[in-house]
RNA sequence: GGGCGAGUGGUGGAAUGGCAUACACGGCGGACUUAAAAUCCGCUGCCCUUGCGGGCUUGAGGGUUCGAGUCCCUCCUCGCCCA
């Protein structure tokens, strides 16, 4: 029984059911067709479900994944879960139930939900990370790192925070404190696991060139890998056999070193450090533990630091100048040591100005006595380089350091090496163990994956030890092949790990005997465009690239970049509605007065303003509900028709209305009311300027997709609508052709459409149309004509038209003439098809 | 402090150096309706004008050009990244 009244519900459930059963979007490798490897950043599930600002991403590439396949393309457009995480494990605290039923819940809740929007994706590749299946392989990388001398642990300052009672990256605390709970963080040194990124920061750096990213997302790649060419100097302590090694970029300013600076943490600021002062080191260092990077970095706040009573020797010049402690500098960048150059340093100089310190210009150029110069100039007081350039004074003197063997020109990086191991429960058990005599022993691969054994409490053992130490079963082993007693590693990977790789697994994600097929990774890789937010600019990114590469050494892998060209969509926000005490009201809650807005209830008045959608500002907008009302379709098509992707644009349920309005101006194009075909399908072949319209919105679409301006292409398919609707009859072809273009944005309102123009197969592999150029093209045409650069007239004109005849028309429109009259004509300006222009005196 | 991006009607936004404000929302008026919703039609940047018509307008100010939202310089505001 074929309805005439567009039912989004019944025709959404139609055709996901029809696509389910018949696995449209199943995708196998055919080597007839070429490929197409589209991906979204994969969702951590959340306890929340998605809100509406989730899916923009995913209905872009679907639109995008749906056109490839109707251009010929045989497309890869796979989904899956980044599933492990804290809040899962903490949900396990406090109730003892175990994280992967929560996890499993969660997931179950996102595929529902991404169902419900009709997106194509290949669902017999869904991937989960905490599935053994999966990190059996995401440990067999872990191997591959571990083998290659990547994988190393080592006693390390770390972040630690005694109410998760784990580690924490430096990405995850800022101002001391971790950003998803705000539990202050301190410093503690702690035996660690450690995966030597560093070890690829040249080529991290280098192949960014070869990738189509969007040049912010490189940039934010290259500063925080922070490539710096200096020197490495090494500095005698004066009155002792001892001397440290300090970095500097400006090893030109050598001479105008007048103190170092040692890390609290560095490893001989304690043994330097004098009697009388040793009471005043010892407390700034302990202070200084409780701050940091980022904090102590920071360029507003006040510099501090301790004379350590010692002094070091400057090997240029052999003069003694003081060692000072200070936490401006950073044990993890460079020594931890630095020589101070206030003159051309305006740390150093704001440090010199407190502390009283000597600042010895040794570039000319500004004026030390009021702040650093760090520009060029020629090199003063500076005895060997005296007279250069800053450029050929590093040169030299670093050729000088050289051949005395007290420096060296190097590189340096301001990347670390990458912390990998957490106190945690939930996540990947790192699949390695430890003999008595400490000798540690990748675990053969016959015996992954090293599941996460049952426990009956998920909180760090009572000595501080992590939750897996209290499986004291899990934890003694015999070594496979020695049969000496051994442990397992207690400490889990962070969660960065299952992402880092799930693109490769995409490609023959039911393979049981290897990670994937050398077949399958030659003919899908790369991801030819990868789509998700900018928060993942630098951590994911760098670090999938990094395993990336390893694996590209290793021989697993053909490319050497994961990801071809990268796009980062806007943030969906929302109004939110705010009074005075800074509670906020749900949009039901309130309403509009006379341009304010007020609480119903209590009449009282609230703010409003445009943020990130949260759960915490009441005014999140969940997609289940749109779609019951309004349909998948709309919700997809508003999301695009918002504005351009990239940008962040707010969320309004009267815009959702109007495409919903659209929708049903749509379907009552093709369909009456009777449930038949409307009758000016069934009529003739259609006027010309309906035709033009089509053709018009053919092209526009089909460019628009090509750039992901999805906006203007909805706009066009307006524009023929607006037309189509006025139109008497319109070609069967026709109508058809618009409902090919706009099946990608709207499938399941046009693979209905398409079965009643009387098809039997799914619109989603129909070819795309192509626009005749030739309808294109007008007869007569508009220009304006200018006056001294201002419009004064319209002519319309044959398009054939001469350049004489058309300044003869534009001379002769009467509007024109009399700007004309009087005056003399000192150029014509003559643009063919786009305007006419006079100058006049 | 440095780098990048953005700033256009009441709102979201459109515009290879060539008719600024497409498309949509909202608003106003009308048709249909007992009425409302829905739908359809018309108008809708601002100012002056009864009208005809005229002037102004892309964050501010300058510049290049016959012509600038678009290119260049200075500045302001907001966002992100680095410090």
């Amino acid at each position: 029984m074929s309805s005439g009244k567009y039912d989004h519900g019944s025709i959404e459930k139609k055709w996901q059911n029809y696509w389910a059963a018949n696995k449209t979007f199943r995708s196998d490798i055919d080597q007839d067709k070429p490929k197409y490897y589209i991906l979204d950043m994969f969702p951590y599930p959340s306890g929340d479900g998605l809100h509406v600002g989730h899916p923009l991403g995913y209905v872009a590439t679907d639109i995008i994944a749906r056109v490839k396949r109707m251009k010929g393309f045989n497309v890869l457009h796979p989904m899956g879960w980044d599933a492990f995480g804290l809040p899962a494990e903490r949900h396990a605290m406090r109730t003892g139930e175990h994280p992967s039923n929560i996890t499993r819940k969660n997931c179950d809740t996102f595929r529902r939900q991404l169902q419900l929007l009709g997106l194509s994706y290949d669902w017999d590749r869904e991937i989960d990370t905490t599935d053994p299946k999966y990190y059996k392989w995401t440990q067999w990388i872990f191997e591959v790192l571990f083998e290659r001398g990547l994988a190393y642990q080592t006693e390390a300052p770390v972040n630690w925070c005694p109410a998760v009672g784990t580690v924490l990256a430096n990405e995850e605390v800022k101002d001391g404190r971790y950003v998803e709970t705000g539990d202050p963080v301190e410093k503690r040194m702690m035996r660690q696991w450690m995966l030597k990124i560093t070890a690829y920061a040249e080529q991290l750096i280098a192949d960014l060139d070869e990738v189509d990213w969007p040049e912010n997302v490189k940039t934010m790649q290259r500063e925080w890998i922070g490539k710096s060419e200096g020197a490495d100097v090494s500095f005698k302590v004066a009155d002792s056999a001892l001397s440290f090694t300090i970095f500097t970029t400006r090893p030109d300013t050598l001479f105008g070193a007048t103190y170092c600076v040692l890390a609290p943490e560095h490893s001989l600021t304690l043994q330097i450090t004098t009697d009388g002062q040793r009471t005043a080191v010892e407390e700034y260092i302990s202070a200084a533990s409780k701050r940091s990077a980022q904090d102590r970095m920071a360029a507003e706040r006040e510099k501090t630091g301790v004379f350590t009573g010692a002094y070091a020797i400057n090997p240029v010049n052999d003069q003694r100048i003081p060692i000072w402690t200070a936490d401006y500098v950073l044990a993890e960048y460079g020594y931890g040591a630095i020589m101070a150059v206030p003159a051309h340093d305006t740390r150093d100089y704001e440090f010199a100005t407190k502390f009283n310190l000597p600042i010895i210009e040794v570039v000319s150029g500004g004026d030390v006595t009021k702040e650093a110069y760090t520009g060029d100039g020629k090199l003063v007081n500076s005895g060997l380089i005296n007279g250069l350039s800053v450029p050929d004074a590093k040169k030299k003197i670093s050729a000088w350091l050289e051949e005395r063997k007290v420096g060296k020109a190097t590189v340096n990086y301001r990347l670390r090496d990458w912390l990998f191991s957490r106190q945690r429960y939930w996540g990947e058990p790192i699949p390695i163990i430890t003999l008595e005599d400490g000798t540690q022993r990748a675990v053969p691969m016959k015996d992954l994956p090293i599941t996460l054994p049952e426990l009956d409490e998920y909180k760090p053992t009572a000595d501080g030890q992590p939750p897996l130490a209290r499986a004291k079963d899990w934890v003694n082993v015999t070594h496979p092949i020695t049969g000496k007693p051994a442990v397992r590693e207690t400490n889990t990977m962070p969660q960065w790990a299952g992402s880092c790789w799930y693109y490769l697994r995409f490609v023959d994600a039911r393979n049981d005997a290897e990670a994937w097929s050398k077949e399958a990774e030659r003919y899908w890789m790369p991801v030819d465009l990868y789509v998700g937010g900018t928060e993942h600019a630098v951590l994911h990114l760098l670090y999938s690239r990094f395993w990336h590469k390893v694996l590209y050494d290793a021989g697993y892998v053909s490319t050497k970049e994961p990801f071809l060209r990268l796009f980062n969509p806007g943030k969906i926000q929302a109004y939110s509605y705010r009074d005075d005490n800074g509670k906020y009201y749900y949009p039901e809650q309130v309403e509009k007065r006379d341009g304010e807005w007020f609480v119903k209830e209590t009449g009282a008045r609230v703010a409003t303003q445009v943020e990130k959608m949260s759960k915490s500002r009441y005014n999140v907008v969940n997609p289940d509900k749109v779609v019951e009302e309004q349909g998948a379709d709309t919700l997809r098509l508003y999301e695009m028709f918002m504005g351009p992707l990239e940008r962040d644009k707010p969320w309004t349920e009267e815009g959702l209305h109007g495409i919903n309005r659209f929708m049903r101006r749509v379907w009552a194009l093709v369909i009456a009311e009777d449930g038949a075909l409307h009758a000016r399908v069934l009529s003739g072949e259609g006027d010309a300027a309906t035709q033009k319209a089509l053709h018009h919105a053919i092209k526009a679409v089909t460019q628009d997709v090509d750039n992901l301006q999805f906006n203007t292409a909805i706009s066009r398919m307006m524009e023929y609508l607006n037309v189509a609707s006025r139109a008497e009859a319109i070609g069967r072809e026709d109508i058809e052709k618009f409902v090919l273009i706009l099946a990608p944005f709207s499938p399941h309102l046009c693979e209905e459409l398409w079965e009643r123009l009387g098809h039997t197969t799914s619109i989603a592999y129909e070819a795309w149309p192509t626009y005749d150029e030739t309808l294109l093209v007008e007869d007569t045409i508009e220009i304006p004509v200018q006056v001294n650069g201002k419009l004064r007239g319209v002519i319309g004109v044959a398009a054939a038209a001469s350049k004489e005849d058309i300044l003869a028309a534009a001379r002769s429109d009467a509007k024109v003439a009399a700007h004309l009259d009087g005056k003399s004509i000192v150029k014509e300006v003559f643009v063919p098809g786009k305007l006419v222009g006079f100058v006049v005196k």
